[in-house]
DNA sequence: GCCAACGTTGGC
DNA sequence: GCCAACGTTGGC
């Protein structure tokens, strides 16, 4: 089992539309690095989900129903895309502010390299994240 | 709105 | 292969 963060702009996909629909491809990753996390998911991974730019929170947590296949969005081969489902929403978000704060997450790649889409985190930092929703 | 960080592109 | 220029992202 493994522990990722995917990042979106809300305005450009929301959780609550991600709740809604009840599944998402998580195609259109363009970025090399995210795009080998992306081929490393595996079937129920805990994913947790955040909102870049408005809302700087993270609010739910989902898992990977399908593993990593060709984006559908481009010809290009090199890129591929993962399903995920809903599996929890936050009664408390975890703001960024939080996740700074606290002295354990300060490795997580979300504070040292924020423009990344999807990271991986190890279980002690998605144990400490999850605490903090409770 | 600004700016730092960082990835990509293209000229040499 | 290097590096300047440029575009994008995301926090503030």
């Amino acid at each position: 089992m493994n522990f990722w963060l995917v990042k979106s702009e809300p305005t450009t996909y929301s959780w609550q539309l991600f709740k809604e629909q009840g599944k998402a491809k998580w195609d259109g990753v363009r970025n090399y690095q995210a795009r080998n996390y992306l081929m490393q998911m595996k079937k129920n991974d805990q994913v947790l989900f955040y909102h870049s730019n408005i809302g700087k929170e993270i609010l739910g947590l989902a898992k990977v129903i399908s593993e990593a296949y060709p984006d559908p969005t481009t010809p290009e081969k090199q890129w591929v895309a993962v399903d995920l489902v809903p599996v929890e929403e936050f009664k408390k978000t975890v703001k960024i502010e939080q996740i700074k704060a606290e002295i354990k997450l300060k490795d997580v790649l979300l504070i040292k390299q924020s423009r990344l889409s999807v990271m991986p985190l190890t279980k002690e930092q998605f144990d400490i994240l999850y605490q903090m929703t409770k």
